[in-house]
DNA sequence: ATAATAAAAGATATAAAGGTCTTATTTTAT
DNA sequence: ATAAAATAAGACCTTTATATCTTTTATTAT
């Protein structure tokens, strides 16, 4: 159940700091993204270069610049920054690496993970950033880094 | 969702093979098992010796040596496969990286996660490697390679 | 005893993930 | 126009996972 890459991990965890603390008229430098969340500077530069080409953040370059959230970008679901950094067929794919396994021919551990994995991409992909933000903003879930 | 490293799934997949196949009087070589379940031999073989020094699956070298498990053996749950080769720690941390999240200050994925992790581990935990084993046996479930 | 067989152990190689550094390019303020 | 600030892009480095190869050790059958 190590479920994300370091990337992915990343990459979620400055989505949500972007949607809880930028705005169009308050862009965030990575510096700043990398030390508010404790991770590497030049590796998120990386992530958030990429998620910025995809449209799943926005950016300016020069004084006053950096990444920020449109609310088009709020409302994507969180599951798409998993999907542009990761991929998602390693979610998908046969727990025990098993290619003929389904639900016709499941292996044996496929009736125990099938039902968890479609939790999981169930909620990722029916909740937007905007809403995992909402519930830390509600107070309901934290990000103390 | 990617549970397990291609080490966990070769060696989960070698001993439930043994467990179908293997008994005291017909030990498998290390071979036979790799192209049973086409997986790398060399690999495999360091890893059947791993479970060997740690008692998860038994060997005797020689003519008609190899693998094979005692009821001993294969009254162990499955999660000790898992456990002596990746270790269980990853399957506990937080999914965001988040030291500090924990069921009282939860990170905005740990009450969707957690209960995926508990239903995952409690089922690895309880049911032997006989018992997945037996499922097969029973055409339940299936593994074919 | 000896030869054959198979695991055990150790050294080495390759690929992928993780991470850094340097050089453009774009934008803004002066 | 120019300098400064920030992202963008590309080359590079490090670590871990994956995989292979060679040598040693133990066991068995002859």
């Amino acid at each position: 159940m190590e479920m994300l890459s370091n990337a992915s991990k990343y990459a979620i965890n400055a989505v949500l700091f972007l949607a809880l603390d930028a705005h169009k008229d308050r862009k965030i430098g990575v510096k700043e993204i990398a030390a508010g969340i404790d991770v590497p500077v030049a590796f998120l530069a990386k992530l958030l270069q990429n998620l910025s080409r995809k449209g799943v953040v926005s950016s300016t370059k020069g004084p006053n610049g950096g990444f920020y959230l449109t609310e088009e970008n709020r409302l994507q679901k969180l599951l798409v920054v998993i999907d542009h950094i990761d991929g998602l067929s390693k979610l998908k794919e046969c727990v025990l690496g098993l290619s003929s396994c389904n639900s016709e021919k499941p292996c044996p551990m496929h009736t125990l993970v099938q039902p968890l994995r479609k939790k999981f991409l169930y909620e990722l992909s029916n909740n937007s950033i905007s809403a995992f933000a909402e519930k830390v903003q509600k107070g309901e879930t934290f990000l103390n880094y």
